[in-house]
DNA sequence: AAGGCGATTGCCT
DNA sequence: GGCAATCGCCTTT
């Protein structure tokens, strides 16, 4: 693997749209049961200031206050009763946006993320559906034991959960879209995705 | 105190 | 492509 080295506090502080971008092609680390997993970042959602679809757009709550901080740090919250979705904090502190991960490719601990997701006998089932694995938020949270004890961890920190820089993805070959699964402010091009990869998740089509 | 609905997924038709 | 699952959060009484 490449020379890499954790994000800094810095890269975090930028606009959630730019963090976005350039978190695509990067490594995202995890070490679950003394396990060290990796899943390369290939498809991202911005959620930003004065943008309806972001959670902290109401003020703060219990639940999103860690957007409120310093960018940098986990956002997990449990969604439709079964899901979780694994976020980054951006901007600085008082700028409350996040960047949603999307989708990762596996690179590392794959049958962990096997057993996570599908248990051991599961595993064999999807054997031939590999992108199955972490083509989704919900499904990447799962296949990286990411819950809501989770939430709020620095990045920077962290030796348990971070998030590598790798050579950055060529500007043509990043897709850009509207964001998936949500029902207002739809009109945001603020989905980006590393083109033709097999772990971007097809979604719904959101317009 | 109660009800609506969600930054999703997987199964069924 | 449509829709149920399943529950915590937030808004509204």
């Amino acid at each position: 693997m490449l020379s890499s080295k954790p994000f800094s506090r810095k890269f975090y502080s930028q606009a959630s749209p730019i963090v976005a971008q350039r978190l695509l092609g990067s490594h995202l680390h995890r070490v679950i049961d003394g396990e060290q997993l990796i899943g390369r970042i290939v498809e991202t959602e911005a959620y930003g200031i004065g943008d309806e679809a972001c959670h902290a757009f109401r003020g703060k709550t219990p639940r999103n206050a860690i957007m409120f901080g310093e960018g940098g740090f986990s956002y997990v919250y449990f969604t439709y009763g079964m899901h979780h979705c694994f976020n980054v904090t951006a901007n600085q502190e008082g700028m409350a946006e996040a960047v949603l991960i999307r989708a990762v490719e596996p690179v590392e601990g794959i049958e962990k993320m096997q057993v996570l997701r599908w248990g051991g006998g599961g595993a064999a089932h999807h054997a031939l559906q590999k992108r199955d694995l972490t083509n989704g938020p919900g499904k990447l949270c799962q296949a990286f034991g990411l819950t809501r004890s989770d939430n709020g961890i620095d990045l920077i920190e962290s030796e348990e959960l971070f998030i590598t820089s790798a050579r950055p993805v060529a500007p043509n070959l990043i897709g850009v879209s509207s964001r998936i699964g949500i029902n207002v402010a739809k009109h945001y091009p603020w989905r980006f995705f590393i083109k033709g990869n097999e772990f971007v998740s097809r979604g719904k089509p959101s317009s």
